[in-house]
DNA sequence: TGAAACCTTCACATCAATGTGAAGGCAAAT
DNA sequence: ATTTGCCTTCACATTGATGTGAAGGTTTCA
């Protein structure tokens, strides 16, 4: 599909798709008339990399970490390809991104306390 | 506890704290000759400020929510201070929350069975 | 064939969060 | 008492993610 369904059904402008390209978190091909190409795939992976930015995540992470992110395929699978340092980064944005779960739950949590102690009283 | 102390104790620049303070997220007391004065729950109160703006909340939607993020007290337990438009505001922020939640688990989920995988192919 | 709706690249603007530094007042210790 | 280190405000710079618009090529369809 091209940039402008893909735009469509996703929710992000052509130029952010554009932009995620250039940051390397998007490939697709290009048409003889140089359009880009897009595989049906890219509409969850767009919808991926929107929800990693909107929770705080920089592309620079998010570049990194992607192509881990998904059915481990052979490509990757390879032990050879998980150089110590690359499994210590893994580790490492787990470990960030649980530190998020946390607060995000937590103060979750305190939204609700909040608003059933106050339904309560009005009972 | 003054300015330098918090900025030690929570790792967070002194212009940081001051900035927040600019955005209405912290309201020291100030001594006779000007110093920033924070009692002790600051502490808390800037690691939770932190911890939600890495997880991709704005200082404009903290400033809201904060209020109703700790224990209910009198002040805003009364249920008049609850107009429906706030209730509103708080549960769509707490779906917002869920959302980054639900992404952010997916994902972590990804790395460790992706890490998983390979260590298991290593044995 | 010509208009409408797409596509391309390039470039400049904005916004929130943060860095950095200057100029000067206050305080604690040598 | 002077130095050292903290504090104050003011102000300009930067960075990442976006918005916006110009100038021009392509596809589709009436």
């Amino acid at each position: 599909m091209r940039i402008g369904q893909l735009s469509q059904r996703t929710g992000v402008p052509t130029r952010m798709l554009r932009y995620y390209e250039e940051q390397d978190l998007l490939h697709p091909e290009r048409a003889d008339n140089g359009y880009r190409h897009y595989p049906e795939s890219a509409v969850y992976r767009v919808q991926q990399i929107r929800g990693l930015l909107d929770s705080g995540l920089t592309t620079e992470i998010i570049r990194r970490i992607l192509p881990f992110l998904d059915r481990p395929d052979e490509i990757h699978l390879h032990p050879q390809c998980l150089t110590p340092e690359l499994a210590d980064l893994l580790e490492a944005e787990a470990a960030r991104i649980q530190q998020r779960i946390d607060c995000l739950a937590r103060n979750r949590d305190a939204i609700h306390v909040y608003l059933a102690a106050v339904r309560a009283l009005r009972t």
